[in-house]
DNA sequence: TATTGTTATACTCTATAACTATA
DNA sequence: TATAGTTATAGAGTATAACAATA
């Protein structure tokens, strides 16, 4: 009679086990980053997208950049944006080339908030200090390899 | 006449500018990262935490235990596990060791659809093979430097 | 007494659909 | 016609507080 077929473990063509280890590896490295984001953002009273939102704002920003940008739809930036500019975080002002769009840009506060929480996510992340030249480069090259970077939508 | 102070841009103790350069692409690459996993899941109908969850339960585990890998309240566990089992990728069983706790397994469904999410992302994340042994290495050591692993909570 | 899991509550995030005002 | 932003809605995630069962 046919023996029963071996205990092979998988469906789907088996990438290389050294990239799905490596895959883990990247999951928690992630997962710790943004752990360690929202513990910050939280001594602030603020949430995950909050703080995400603050961090973004260098610079003036229509709200639908806000949402390509938070990966989210653009009537939930309508709320993060009402609840940041309640607490004087942020502000909307009218976009002088375009009457529909409104740019979001940091109050004094706000720009504060952000200095604060990076200051604090750096001393967390103490790690990063510990990379000497070298190691800084080769990381930098890696990410690039493995997280090209996304081009925002062209500005119209 | 004092000057006024010349544009000094921040306050706090100033890290180097390289780490913040760094910070930021380590904040590109963990956002890129959920974008691509959030992607996998929601083709599944998963939300994003259901595809955290599943991707933990490599082998039955307390709710407890979730909670904690999860980095969540352990009320939240309650109705993610709800809706999984609704769904029949998990099941809760009792532990004979402590009647106190629930364990949380996938079925088999649930085990298939841990292998076609994971297989799906490596996908997308074709940069991860295009990675030679000592690119995997490095990459490797310099993510364990920045984000040691946390010991979960000793098992009692 | 302490811990596990649950419930109730209130708030935030989320996508969808429909609307307005502009372009 | 197409786009930017808003609103309404329903579902999901979130922490807090209180509870029952068990250790």
């Amino acid at each position: 009679m046919t023996r029963p077929a071996p205990h092979v473990p998988s469906a789907a063509p088996a990438p290389a086990p050294a990239s799905v280890q490596l895959m883990d590896q990247l999951a928690q490295a992630a997962a710790s980053y943004y752990r360690n984001f929202a513990a910050v953002a939280a001594g602030r009273g603020l949430t995950l997208m909050q703080g995400k939102m603050l961090s973004l704002l260098r610079q003036p920003m229509p709200m639908r950049t806000l949402a390509d940008l938070l990966a989210c739809d653009a009537s939930n930036v309508t709320g993060i944006v009402d609840r940041l500019e309640a607490r004087e975080l942020v502000r909307r002002e009218a976009d002088p080339a375009d009457r529909r769009v409104k740019l979001v840009l940091l109050t004094e506060s706000g720009q504060r908030t952000v200095e604060e929480i990076r200051a604090e996510l750096m001393s967390e992340l103490s790690g990063l200090e510990t990379l000497d030249e070298a190691d800084r480069h080769a990381l930098r090259r890696l990410l690039g390899q493995i997280f090209p970077a996304e081009h925002a939508r062209p500005p119209r």
